[in-house]
RNA sequence: GCCGCUAUGAUGGAAUAGGUAGACAUAGCAGACUUAAAAUCUGCCUGGGGCAACUCAGUACCGGUUCGAGCCCGGUUAGCGGCACCA
C-alpha cells in the first residue's frame, strides 16, 4: 500500500541528473525564463528547514514554467565567504577553505536529496578563485569611477567579532550577527558611494514588480528628505549651515544645536567662557555606544556655548547656540536651527532648558506640546511676510526668498550613508589595492586578478583592529605596479555582501574566463524574471545588489537597469516554543515560566534553536517520509508570505495524501484517453486552478485543489485523469509522478511532459446549485440548469418548496430582486 | 514616534472583482476492519435552542455604505515586522 519513497526517489534523482533534465539551454526558441533563490550560507549545521520552503516554491515555478515549454534557468550556489566558517575553522583549527568544502559537500547532498530542478552544471561558489576574481574585478571599476575611497570615520566596531560593521549590519546598537554590543571607532576604511545611487534606487523601485513592503522598507531605509539649507551667522563672525524640512519655521527658530563633534564648536573654544563643561560632554557622547545613544534618548542633554551666539538671518535676532548628542554629525550638516514650537524634539529640548518658544503655525497650543502638523491646515503667523500663508505655500515663499538673498537653496537629503566595505578579517575576497608611499593607493593590473589569499596557520582576528593578513609578510609586501618601488598590499578584505552582489550574473555565464559574463549571455538571460528572498535581506543584499547592478549598467557591462523583475519573499518557519506558558496547567507555574522568559514565554511558536531543542533537520524528514512529503508539507504549511509554525503532525497529513495517489494509480488500469463526463468540469476547474495558484504563489490551495480532485475522482479516476492529476502533482512532488509515470507507461518523463490545459467552457458545469437569499440573509439553495435566464431563476426558485414554504411564512411580497448569474439570488420581501 | 502588515473554529489555514463563511489539512469524537494495536476506510466536528424539519447568533471591538460586508469606508483595541533624536 505505502510507497517506497526511499529508493523511487534516489532513482529519479539519479536519473535527472545523468539525462541533465533541466539544464538551460543559452539560446533557442524557447521564451526565457530566469528563477532565482537566495544562494545559502553553506554553515557547518546543514540546510535548516528554513531554507526548503522558498527553494521548493521556485522549483514549482521553474518545474511549471518548463513543463509550460519555457527555457527555465534555475541555478544554485554558494555565498561562502564569512565570519561564522573563519569562527569555526579557528576554534577546530581546520583551514576555511577545508570547512568550506566540506561544508558545501553536505549542502549540495541535502539539496539533491529534495529533488531541485537546479541546473548543477552552473553551480558557483564565491570563495572560488575563478569566482572572486571577478568581484575583484567589480571593485576595480568601482574604484576607478571614484565609487570606492579610503576615509577616515567613525565606523560601527564589533567587539566580538572584531571587526567593523556596515550600518545595515547594526541592528539596534548590537552587532547583527553576534548580537555583541556596537562601539564607534575612529578607522580608516574602504568605502563605496551608494549614496550617489540613492535618488535611482528609490526612483526605479516604481516600475518594478517587487512586493510592496519591501519597496516600503528600502524607501523607508534611503531616507530621502527634502527641505533646505539655510546659513546662519555667529557673533563671532562663522557663517552656519544647517538642514531644515521645515524652512516655513524659520522665524520660529529661537536657539540653535550643534552636534557635540561639530568642528565648528573646536574652532569657537578658545573665546568660549564653558570651556570644561562643553570638553566633559563632548567626552561623554564619544564614549556612548550606538545602544546607549538609542537607549538614553528619553532625557534631552546639552551645554550652552557661552561666548557665541546664533543670528536668525530671516529677523537678525541673536539666538544661543548648543551642543547636544541630539543632533548627529552624520546627517545633514550636522547643525539644526531648533524650532520648538513645531518640533517635538526641540519642544523637549527647549523645556529643559528654558529657550523660548515662538508660535509661527497657528492651530496648536505651543506652550503645551510642539504643533507638528504639516498639512495646509496650519497658517503661518508671527512670520513676517509668511503670515496668512498656509504651511503648503509659505515652503516655496520662503525657499524663493533665501535664494534671492543668498541665504539659503533647496536640499535633499537622505539617512542612507555610504557602505562600509572593508572587514579586518581572514575569509574574505582580499581588496586589490596596493598602498606604495610614492604614488599612494595603486589598483592592481586587471590582467594579475584573482588576488589569492595567502595561506597561513593562523587568522586569529587581532585586538588592535588590523586584519589577520597584516602579519603576512612575505603576502603584504609588494612592489608598486606603478613604479616598481616597495609597497604594501591592502590588508583588509571584502564583507560577505560583495560576492552575493552579483552572483545572479555568473549564473547566467559560469565558466567565463574573459568576461564576468559574455554580452550574449546577459543579453539573453537578463533580468532575473523572478527572484523569492527573505526580507532580513531587503536594506542589505538586496539594495547592495540592485547599487553594483546600476553601477554596472552605467559602465556599459550589464544591459538592464535593475536585476530582478520581480521580489517576493517568503515567512519563516518557526519552531514550537517549549516555554510556551499554554503548555502549562498551573497558574504558578505559568508566572514561573513569565518571570522566566519575559514575553517570549506568550508565544506558541518561536524562531528555531538549538538552545531551544525546537530545529527540524530535513534530513530527518526525507529520511521518516521522504523528499515529496517534505516538498509537499512546507508549501502546504500556510500562506507563503506569511510566518508558519512546523508541526511533526501535520506532515503526516501530506504524507497520507501521496499514500492516496499511489494507490488510486494502481487501481486504473483503463486505456482512456478522455476524462469521463462525470469528472470533466472538476478536471478542468482543477487544472485552471493549480494553474493560476502555481503562478501566483498561492501552492497551499494549488495543494488543497489537488487534494479535494483525488478525494473525489479516488473511485472512479481513468488514465487519461491519472495522466493530469501525475502532471498537476509533479511540479510539486516530482519523485512520485515520475515513477508512477513510468510504471503505467506513459510516453517519456512527466516532470518535463507538456502542462496540461484547461478550457473555461469545460470548467463550466451543467447544473448549478443557485444562493437563495431573502433580505439579504441565506434562506437555502436550489439546484438548477446553468445559464438560465434572470426570469427562469427567479421563476424556479419562488417554485421551490423549502423557499416558497419560508415566503408564504414570511407574509409580504416580492419587491425587487437581485440575481447574480449561476450564484446566487436576494429576494427583497416588504 | 514614523512606515508597512495582521486579526476567521481546538489548530494551520480557505473564501478571484462585495454574493452559500470555515475549502483542504491537523487534532478530537463515534463507527467498520482487526485477537489487539498501528495503518486504512466511513461519519461527525463554530456556538446556542430543538426529537426533527428548523431556528437564532457568529470572521478582534464600535459605527457607516450596500439588496447583500470576513472583504469597502471612519474610528478603536491587540499583535507582528522594519526604522528610530535623520532636523
Amino acid at each position: 500500500m505505502n510507497y517506497d519513497f526511499a529508493n523511487i526517489e534516489a532513482k529519479w534523482q539519479k536519473i535527472w541528473e545523468e539525462k541533465k533534465l533541466y539544464a538551460a539551454q543559452d539560446g533557442g526558441e524557447k521564451e526565457k525564463f530566469y528563477a532565482l533563490v537566495e544562494f545559502p550560507y553553506p554553515s557547518a549545521a546543514g540546510l535548516h528547514v528554513g531554507h526548503p520552503r522558498p527553494y521548493t516554491a521556485m522549483d514549482i515555478i521553474a518545474r511549471k514554467k518548463r513543463m509550460a515549454g519555457m527555457n527555465v534557468l534555475f541555478p544554485m550556489g554558494y555565498d561562502a565567504f564569512g565570519l561564522p566558517t573563519e569562527n569555526f575553522a579557528i576554534k577546530n583549527h581546520i583551514h576555511p577553505r577545508i570547512v568550506t568544502e566540506n561544508n558545501i559537500k553536505n549542502f549540495r547532498r541535502q539539496l539533491k536529496a529534495l529533488g531541485y530542478s537546479f541546473d548543477w552544471d552552473r553551480e558557483i561558489n564565491t570563495t572560488d578563485p575563478k569566482y572572486f576574481k571577478w568581484t575583484q574585478w567589480i571593485f576595480l571599476q568601482l574604484y576607478k569611477n571614484g565609487l570606492a575611497y579610503k576615509a577616515k570615520m567613525p565606523v560601527n566596531w564589533c567587539t566580538s567579532c572584531k571587526c567593523v560593521l556596515a550600518n545595515e549590519e547594526v541592528v539596534e546598537g548590537v552587532c547583527e550577527r553576534c548580537g555583541a554590543p556596537v562601539v564607534r571607532k575612529e578607522k580608516s576604511q574602504w568605502m563605496l558611494r551608494i549614496t550617489k545611487y540613492a535618488d535611482r534606487l528609490i526612483d526605479d523601485l516604481e516600475g518594478l514588480d517587487f512586493i510592496d513592503r519591501v519597496k516600503a522598507q528600502q524607501t523607508n531605509w534611503i531616507g530621502r528628505s527634502h527641505g533646505a539649507e539655510v546659513k546662519f551667522r555667529s557673533t563671532l563672525g562663522d557663517e552656519i549651515l544647517v538642514y531644515t524640512t521645515r524652512p516655513d519655521t524659520l522665524f520660529g527658530a529661537t536657539y540653535m544645536v550643534l552636534s557635540p563633534e561639530h568642528p565648528l564648536v573646536a574652532k569657537w573654544m578658545d573665546r568660549l567662557n564653558n570651556v570644561p563643561e562643553i570638553k566633559a560632554y563632548q567626552a561623554a557622547a564619544a564614549a556612548k555606544s550606538d545602544l546607549e545613544r538609542t537607549e538614553l534618548n528619553k532625557e534631552k542633554t546639552g551645554v550652552k556655548l557661552d561666548g557665541v551666539m546664533g543670528i536668525n538671518p530671516v529677523n537678525g535676532k541673536e539666538i544661543p547656540i548648543f551642543i547636544s548628542d541630539y543632533v548627529l554629525s552624520t546627517y545633514g550638516t550636522g547643525a539644526i536651527m531648533a524650532v520648538p514650537a513645531h518640533d517635538d524634539r526641540d519642544w523637549e529640548f527647549a523645556k529643559a532648558f528654558g529657550c523660548e518658544i515662538v508660535e509661527v503655525v497657528a492651530g496648536g497650543n505651543v506652550q503645551e506640546a510642539a504643533f507638528t502638523l504639516k498639512d495646509d491646515t496650519g497658517i503661518m503667523v508671527n512670520s513676517g511676510f509668511l503670515n496668512g500663508l498656509t504651511v503648503k505655500e509659505a515652503i516655496p515663499v520662503i525657499i524663493k526668498w533665501l535664494s534671492e538673498q543668498g541665504i539659503g537653496e533647496p536640499k535633499t537629503n537622505f539617512k542612507l550613508r555610504d557602505w562600509v566595505f572593508s572587514r579586518q578579517r581572514y575569509w574574505g575576497e582580499p581588496i586589490p589595492i596596493i598602498h606604495c608611499p610614492k604614488c599612494g593607493e595603486v589598483p592592481m593590473k586587471e590582467a594579475d586578478l584573482p588576488l589569492l589569499l595567502p595561506d597561513v596557520e593562523s587568522y586569529e582576528p587581532t585586538d588592535d583592529g588590523e586584519s589577520p593578513l597584516s602579519a603576512i609578510t612575505d603576502w603584504v609586501n609588494v612592489k608598486c605596479p606603478c613604479c616598481g618601488g616597495d609597497a604594501k598590499r591592502e590588508t583588509d578584505t571584502m564583507p560577505q555582501w560583495a560576492g552575493s552582489s552579483w552572483y545572479y550574473l555568473r549564473y547566467m555565464d559560469p565558466h567565463n574566463d574573459e568576461a564576468l559574463a559574455s554580452k550574449e549571455m546577459l543579453e539573453y538571460w537578463s533580468p532575473v524574471d523572478w527572484y523569492n528572498g527573505g526580507m532580513e535581506h531587503t536594506t542589505l543584499h538586496l539594495l547592495y545588489s540592485r547599487f553594483w547592478h546600476k553601477f554596472l549598467y552605467d559602465i556599459g557591462v550589464v544591459p538592464t537597469k535593475e536585476p530582478y523583475a520581480k521580489r517576493t519573499s517568503h515567512g519563516m518557519i518557526l519552531g514550537e516554543n517549549p516555554h510556551y506558558v499554554g503548555n502549562f496547567e498551573k497558574q504558578e507555574d505559568k508566572d514561573a515560566m513569565i518571570a522566566k522568559y519575559g514575553s517570549d514565554a506568550l508565544r506558541p511558536a518561536v524562531k528555531m534553536s538549538k538552545s531551544l531543542g525546537n530545529v527540524v533537520n530535513p534530513d530527518d524528514v526525507i529520511r521518516e517520509y521522504g523528499a515529496d512529503t517534505m516538498r509537499l508539507y512546507v508549501m502546504f504549511i500556510g500562506d507563503f508570505e506569511k510566518a508558519a509554525t512546523w508541526s511533526p503532525k501535520a506532515v503526516k497529513g501530506c504524507k497520507r495524501f501521496l499514500d492516496r495517489v499511489w494507490a488510486m494509480a494502481e487501481n486504473v488500469s483503463d486505456m482512456e484517453t478522455e476524462y469521463s463526463k462525470a469528472n470533466t468540469s472538476l478536471m478542468h476547474k482543477t487544472i485552471k486552478k493549480v494553474t493560476e495558484d502555481i503562478d501566483n504563489l498561492k501552492p497551499n490551495t494549488a495543494i488543497a485543489a489537488l487534494m479535494t480532485l483525488i478525494n473525489q475522482i479516488d473511485k472512479t479516476c481513468n488514465r487519461a485523469e491519472l495522466k493530469t492529476v501525475l502532471q498537476l502533482l509533479s511540479p510539486f512532488a516530482p519523485h512520485i509522478c515520475d515513477e508512477i509515470w513510468e510504471q503505467k507507461g506513459y510516453e517519456g518523463i512527466c516532470s518535463v511532459s507538456a502542462w496540461p490545459q484547461y478550457s473555461e467552457e469545460k470548467c463550466k458545469d451543467s447544473e448549478i446549485n443557485i444562493a437563495v437569499q431573502v433580505n439579504g440573509k441565506m434562506r437555502g439553495t436550489v439546484l438548477m440548469d446553468a445559464d438560465l435566464s434572470d426570469e427562469q431563476v427567479v421563476a424556479n426558485v419562488v417554485a421551490d418548496e423549502k423557499i416558497s414554504r419560508f415566503l408564504a411564512k414570511q407574509g409580504g411580497s416580492i419587491v425587487k430582486t437581485i440575481v447574480v448569474k449561476n450564484k446566487l439570488v436576494n429576494l427583497i420581501v416588504k
